[in-house]
DNA sequence: CGTTCATCGTGAAATATTTCACGAGCGGGG
DNA sequence: CCCCGCTCGTGAAATATTTCACGATGAACG
């Protein structure tokens, strides 16, 4: 368990939405096979991924759906609270502030801050909106999400830093500099879209493609 | 150059974005290694992206940044627009419509359905709120873009192929089915958040106790 | 013109990740 | 009790990706 790489670690998060969905409709154990449907991978990389942090499955049988689904709760520290703050009351930043996919599994924004004093003093979902300079290590936030423009991004994450953050979840589309001891993921839809854009300029082939599709999968 | 791997292809769509910057701070040349630096990266990565797809630098001299800049904006196929949709009017959805990074890299939102009938007739940024069964391949979208609620995401990607979208741009945080010659991209927040945690959890201490209450400053 | 420097392009080596394949455990049926 | 069908865990093999290292090239300059 020493080390988990980044892949399997985004695996184990789809896992967990997989169990607990699988929990809701009352199944009992479930196999890496099917689990791995679900997911559209192969059964040995599920074995292979639960395998890198412990031994939960049971030959024949399969995994405990919710024992597994506590264990990945546990390894990914999903079973705590973190306390986040939002900079960047915009399009996206009000989004996020009302997005329950965030507050369900454990985050809490719990300030939102922008720099701009039009916006300073309006409420969103409950928050009266801060202006940035406020922005202080008094308050103790572990986590701290940009959702400012790319031009604001790295002044934010320094002030971030500052603060005393431990991690950062970045939304703008750059890459942000931030010491090694604070945690920086960066969502970027840009990017998400452009690799969408060279895939459908260079998929002009619908020619026989046909080698890896299955018989019994449906189309 | 037969075929860009999918890694490559977004740090293809990094230095795009560099290049812009670049290129609007009037540079006229930039180094391999110059840009590795700006995305942390080696410069031999960078070489071997470039090379992947052609010869464009000058040795001694590095690569004309808007030459570059030219020949990745049209292999990423971002030398002319897409007409898509957006399915999904919450939170979320509402944020995309408005957002200019799509628009600016050539991404249009012609239109925006919503399953919900409180929802639909509003006005989001000038367009008229459809409910999701007006959905038919009449209007051509290329793209659509999925912001609804998990439980409904499966279906509408059902209903976006059934209307003839080539590719889909998912932010609802589910592995989607969809048929081989459509292209699928998901933004999962959610995932990348978990994976925040992961490391934060995981980052303090190497082979200390596990529970601690984590101080303010830095080890 | 020849030397010096910076920098690309690229095979080869090193790492990282995924897939394969098989021994072994578990439960059920006869 | 023994066999059978199912499934895990895991080394080994296969792929994929990144990094290294170095020859080649072009510009600058005395």
């Amino acid at each position: 368990m020493s080390h988990i790489s980044e892949p399997t670690v985004r695996r184990l998060s789809n896992y967990y939405r997989v169990l607990e969905e699988v929990a809701a409709e009352g199944k009992r154990m479930i196999s890496s096979h099917l689990l791995a449907e679900r997911e559209g991978i192969t059964s040995a990389q599920v074995r292979k991924d639960l395998s890198s942090f412990g031994s939960f499955g049971r030959r024949g049988l399969g995994y405990h759906v919710e024992h597994l689904r506590d264990e990945i709760r546990t390894l990914l520290g999903l079973d705590r609270r973190w306390k986040a703050c939002l900079v960047g009351a915009g399009h996206i930043g009000s989004a996020l502030v009302g997005y329950r996919g965030f507050s369900d599994q454990g985050f809490d924004i719990a300030a939102v801050f922008d720099a701009d004093a039009s916006r300073v003093g309006r409420t969103l979902e409950g928050l009266v909106v801060r202006h940035v300079s406020q922005l202080s290590s008094k308050d103790g936030f572990e986590i701290g999400v940009i959702a400012t423009p790319v031009r604001a991004a790295q002044e934010v994450a320094d002030a971030l830093v500052a603060a005393g953050v431990h991690g950062i979840l970045n939304f703008a589309p750059r890459k942000l500099r931030v010491p090694a001891n604070v945690m920086l993921r960066t969502v970027d839809m840009t990017m998400e879209f452009e690799s969408l854009s060279y895939a459908l300029t260079h998929t002009r082939e619908p020619v026989a493609r046909r080698k890896r599709t299955p018989p019994r999968g449906r189309e």
